[in-house]
RNA sequence: CGGGGCGUAGCGCAGUCUGGUUAGCGCACCUGCCUUGGGAGCAGGGGGUCGGAGGUUCAAAUCCUCUCGCCCCGACCA
């Protein structure tokens, strides 16, 4: 191979770089903790729009756009969140050439600037609830930085509504997940356990933080989605209250989601391989390659005519790509979509059209496999399904593989060191165990989930009584 | 901010210790021929303020001084 991928057996972070930089998903910017993000890159990005953006829309969400820009004051309105943001926020303070009177702080996240809006917007329960959505970019500073899952600035889309009522925002929060578990499942192909987040890991400002994890092919777990219920927080900062139907002042409710760019990250390091990215269909904008083979001038304008045939057929449901360059022969084609992770090759080559047929390879799966013409978009877009189904499959049985249920804290250090992956344990709610066990092994409570069992036991820590388990991992 | 390393072609590097024609190699790029079922081959070609500034010297990528930038390792985070 001239272009080399490092394989993930010799460095894992070395291969997530290697594949994102050789599969021209983004590139390193001049400004250090920035990236680019290139056309294959902003191309899975813009397919996660796409499909979340009209989710939300289904549920009565609209979309909006608050400015880059929040007074200084604002961010100091909610001691928490402030406090959670200060260290690793840009902040403006020269403008048209003169220093400004007040600082300006580049948005690390939008409710206090939303939150002073939505001051003048409410007055009444006739006014709730507000439901906006925004995609937009935000900074928050970073020392360490890696492409797509720690950037300085990135991109993602922040909900943020007001409610009338405590339940109504937490259905909300609720609801969100949902959505996000169910695209990072049936789109990205991604399986996320959803839950609660315990106190010391949830959201600056917020009452509840639930999130969706998901279990990396290095078995460290990436939080891939979150949403907070911020109860009354950000409205008592803001003083936001309306009227209720009793002619009562009260203060508003409130939820924030959001899910970044990270996604990205998280998609790569599911199902990517040491050939490079393999991205399942849905969220492909180009989903078939063909390649075409040929010897001399005769076949070549024999194989193209047969190719381009095949090309219109798919073309009417999915979008193709037919790579008839000459400078590059077959093999290098084969590896350069690889690398890309296009989900179906078709070669065809004069043996192919003698035969009436031609050979496809599914990406994840590297297998040959010769197929008719005829019926060529039923099998295609049989197998694209069924790719999509199995890649789903496959990350699953790895996820469950790597969960392990623990109940001595001895082999509960020897399993996170060691192996890795999820660990099940019974913790008691005290924080103090919590940080205990973040401080002996790097571990944290990435949530507690939503379906575990009902199960008494006792707190690997201390001993106290459990009411269920909650899942442990090292954490991107 | 503390410890280790590095700046030479788009990328990866050699040359620096021991100063000396025209600064070199691999990949990539361009032209042509030839090839095409797993990253071909041959020939020719383009591309460099040697990170920057100052100094020593007949002569500096090389020696000296200063300076700038980057990467790796230790406290927080979608």
């Amino acid at each position: 191979m001239a272009e080399k991928i490092t394989p993930r057996n010799v460095d894992y972070s070395r291969w997530y770089t290697d594949v994102v930089l050789q599969a021209k998903l983004a590139d390193y910017s001049p400004v250090k903790g920035a990236m680019v993000i290139r056309p294959n890159g902003y191309a899975i990005w813009e397919m996660i729009q796409q499909n979340l953006d009209r989710m939300f829309k289904e549920t009565g969400h609209v979309n909006a756009y608050f400015p880059l820009l929040i007074p200084e004051s604002f961010m100091r309105k909610e001691a928490e969140h402030v406090e959670g943001f200060s260290p690793e926020c840009a902040i403006v303070t020269i403008g048209g050439g003169q220093e400004l009177e007040e600082r300006l702080y580049i948005r690390p996240t939008s409710e206090t600037i939303i939150w002073s809006m939505y001051k003048k917007w409410i007055m009444s329960y006739r006014d709730l609830p507000i439901l906006i959505n925004q995609w937009a970019n935000v900074m928050r500073w970073e020392l360490r930085t890696r492409l797509f899952l720690r950037t300085s600035e990135f991109l993602w889309q922040e909900g943020h509504t007001a409610h009338a009522a405590y339940q109504e925002a937490e259905e909300e929060a609720l609801k969100i997940l949902k959505i996000y578990k169910t695209f990072a499942e049936e789109y990205l192909a991604i399986p996320v356990i959803a839950g609660k987040k315990s106190e010391a890991e949830k959201f600056a400002g917020a009452l509840h933080t639930y999130s969706i994890e998901a279990m990396m092919q290095d078995r460290k777990a990436l939080q891939a989605g979150t949403s907070h219920n911020l109860g009354q927080n950000f409205a008592k900062a803001f003083d936001v209250k309306f009227q209720d139907k009793d002619g009562k002042l009260q203060y508003v409710w409130a939820t924030s989601w959001g899910v970044s760019t990270r996604l990205v990250g998280a998609l790569i390091m599911t199902h990517a391989d040491d050939n490079g990215l393999v991205l399942p269909p849905k969220i492909a904008q180009r989903q078939i390659v063909i390649v075409p083979i040929w010897r001399g001038e005769e076949e070549k304008k024999q194989v193209l005519a047969y190719a381009n045939e095949v090309k219109e057929t798919l073309g009417k449901e999915f979008t193709v790509i037919l790579d008839d360059r000459d400078q590059y022969k077959p093999g290098y084609k084969f590896a350069e979509w690889e690398l890309q992770g296009i989900p179906v090759r078709l070669e065809i080559g004069p043996k192919d059209v003698a035969k009436n047929g031609m050979v496809m390879v599914r990406r994840d799966l590297m297998k040959k496999e010769f197929i008719p013409k005829n019926g060529v978009l039923e099998t295609v877009r049989g197998t694209l399904e069924r790719m999509q189904k199995e890649m789903l499959e496959n990350a699953r049985k790895f996820q469950q593989e790597y969960t392990h249920i623990v109940d001595d804290y001895k082999e509960f250090k020897k399993t996170i060191e060691e192996e890795g992956g999820f660990v099940k344990s019974h913790w008691c709610a005290n924080p103090e165990c919590e940080a205990k066990i973040k401080d002996d092994t790097k571990a944290t409570i990435r949530n507690i989930p939503f379906d575990r069992e009902e199960e008494k036991g006792k707190c690997i820590i201390c001993g106290s009584e459990s009411e269920g388990r909650v899942i442990f991992a090292k954490a991107y």
